[in-house]
DNA sequence: ATTATTTTGTTGCATAAGCCACGTTTCAGT
DNA sequence: ACTGAAACGTGGCTTATGCAACAAAATAAT
C-alpha cells in the first residue's frame, strides 16, 4: 500500500517538520510559529512543540512568536563568553573601524571580534575595499559603503567562513593597505588559533598587508592556542580593551607594537 | 531651516539607543521589545519606533515581539519571488536534488528555485561537493553531508551572491560533473537572466559542466531578461513544474533537451 | 484486531504585543 | 525666554501568542 505517498502530499511527519524548520532558518534569520502551521497545514502547538524540542537541543532560539537561528555565525563557545564581554567586543570593534581611512584596501579575518568591527565599519560607513574569508563580515558590510571581496574556499558551517588553499591562493593574489585579524590566544609568542584551518589564513593575511592589525580581548592574553599564527613583531599594533602588563607587555614594547586600548581617554 | 539638517544633527538619545539595538542584534539572534525598553528605559512603543525606522532602512527584520538581524537570508528581491510559487519551488527542488549522485561535483547557481534545491539536496543527504557563488545556497549545504566551496567575487547583498571577474576566474579551473542553474527568463533562444552579472557566472558554470540542468518555474517560459545566457542545444535537461507547449517545446524537442517535470506521475 | 503509545488538535483563558490618537516633554534655533 | 518640530509617553482597544489540560487521531507493538 501506498500510505507513504498519501501522507507525503497530505502532511509532513515530525522529523521532516522539524528538518525543513531548521532548512528553513538557514535562509531567514526568523520565522513565525503562525507561518509555519500554515505551511505545514499542522496547529500552531504542533509547531509550538517542535520549538520547544528543537529549542532544548540547543538547535533554534526561541522568540515570542516565533524563533530564530541560535546566533549567527554561532561561534561554538561565544554564547558563554560573549554575553559576559559584550562591551568589550564592542569598543573593541568600534575603535579598530576607526583605524580605516577612506579609499583603503583592508582584509578582514573570520571571528566574533572582527564582525563587531564590521559593524561599526558598516556604521561609519568608509568607502573602501575589504576582502574577507567572513561569511558574517561580507553580510555586514555588503549593505553599506565598502566593496566587499569575498574569498573562496571550503564552506566551514561551524564558523561562518571558508578555509582551505583556494582561500590562501585568492589572498596571497592581493597587496593591500591593512589587515585585521582576531585570534584565540594571545602570548609573548605572538597570537595563536585553534580552530583548525584558520592559523594559515591570518597568516597570509598579515603577509599581504602593509599595517597589520591584532583585536584581542585582554581575557585571551596569556593562552595559548593550537597553532602559531606569528611573530610579534609582525604586528604594526594590538586593539585591546585593557593594556597588558608584565611579561607580555614588555614583549610587545621590544617588537615594537602599538597597543591601542579602549580603556585610554 | 530645512529638514535635511534637523536629521543631520539627529539627536544623540535616538541614534544612540539605535545603534545599541543593532549592536544587540549582531550578537544576540533576537531581541525582544519589551526587554529593549526596560533596558533603555523608554516605553514600548519608543522601541517600536525604533525598529520601524531600522526595519524601513533593512537593518533589521521584524518579528511579533521583537526584531532579529537581517544576517543570515535578507534577500530583498527574493523575499517577493519566494512568497509566490512555494509549492512549485519545491517540487522542482525536489526533483532536481535527485539528479545528484553520491560523490558527484556539481555547479550551483544562485537563485530562489536553486536555494531549494539545496535545501532537498542537504535533506536527502547526498555525499558529494558543491561549488557556488551563492552564500544561501552554501549555508544550507554547509551542515551536511556536502561539501561546499564558495567561490571568490563581489558580494552583492541584494541576491546574497557573489559574481565578477574573479567568480568566473574561480570557476573556470574546474570541471564539474554537473552544473544546475536558474534564470529570470525562458524562451526558444534559451535562458536569460535580468540581474547584472548574472548571465556570465551561468555561462561559465555551464562551459565547465558535462551535464548542465535548467531549473525554471513554468511563469517564466516565454520570457526574456536582459542578458542571453546560452542555447537550448547547450542543456541536458530542464527541470520544470509543467511541461511548456507549442513552440517552446518544439524547441526544446529540436535542440534534444530532456524535460523532467513535477507534473508527470 | 486490539491495545498501548505517541503525536496532534481543540478549547478556554491569561498575557503580551500591536496600533492609533492625543498629550507631554525635549531641544535647537530665534 | 519663546516657539515649533521632533521625540516620547500614556491610555484604550484589538489582535496575537503562550499555556495547560484534555480529546482525538495516528502510529507502533502485541
Amino acid at each position: 500500500m501506498s500510505k507513504a505517498e498519501i501522507k507525503d502530499r497530505a502532511r509532513l511527519k515530525k522529523k521532516e517538520r522539524r528538518r525543513q524548520i531548521l532548512l528553513e532558518l538557514k535562509l531567514r534569520p526568523h520565522v513565525r510559529i503562525s507561518e509555519l502551521a500554515q505551511r505545514f497545514n499542522v496547529s500552531t502547538e504542533t509547531v509550538r512543540r517542535d520549538f520547544d524540542a528543537l529549542s532544548g537541543e540547543g538547535l533554534i532560539a526561541r522568540a515570542h512568536g516565533g524563533a530564530s537561528a541560535p546566533s549567527q555565525g554561532h561561534y561554538p563557545n561565544l554564547d558563554e563568553r560573549a554575553n559576559s564581554r559584550i562591551d568589550e567586543r564592542e569598543r573593541i570593534g568600534r575603535r579598530a573601524a576607526k583605524l580605516v581611512r577612506e579609499g583603503e584596501t583592508v582584509m578582514i579575518d573570520s571571528g566574533s571580534t572582527t564582525i563587531e568591527m564590521a559593524r561599526a565599519l558598516a556604521y561609519l560607513g568608509t568607502p573602501c575595499t575589504v576582502i574577507t574569508n567572513s561569511i558574517p563580515v561580507a553580510m555586514t558590510l555588503g549593505h553599506g559603503a565598502p566593496e566587499v571581496l569575498l574569498c573562496p574556499g571550503e564552506y566551514l558551517a561551524a564558523e561562518s567562513a571558508v578555509i582551505g588553499t583556494e582561500t590562501l591562493e585568492f589572498l596571497s593574489r592581493f597587496n593591500v593597505d591593512r589587515c585585521v585579524i582576531g585570534s584565540s590566544g594571545f602570548s609573548t609568542e605572538g597570537p595563536s588559533e585553534s580552530v583548525r584551518g584558520f592559523a594559515a589564513v591570518k597568516r597570509m593575511m598579515l603577509q599581504r598587508a602593509e599595517y597589520r592589525h591584532l583585536l584581542i580581548d585582554s581575557q585571551k592574553f596569556g593562552r595559548k592556542g593550537l597553532a602559531h599564527v606569528g611573530d610579534l613583531t609582525g604586528l604594526q599594533s594590538i586593539v585591546v580593551d585593557s593594556r597588558p602588563k608584565d611579561a607580555l607587555l614588555g614583549a610587545l614594547v621590544a617588537a615594537n607594537v602599538d597597543i591601542i586600548s579602549t580603556d585610554d581617554t
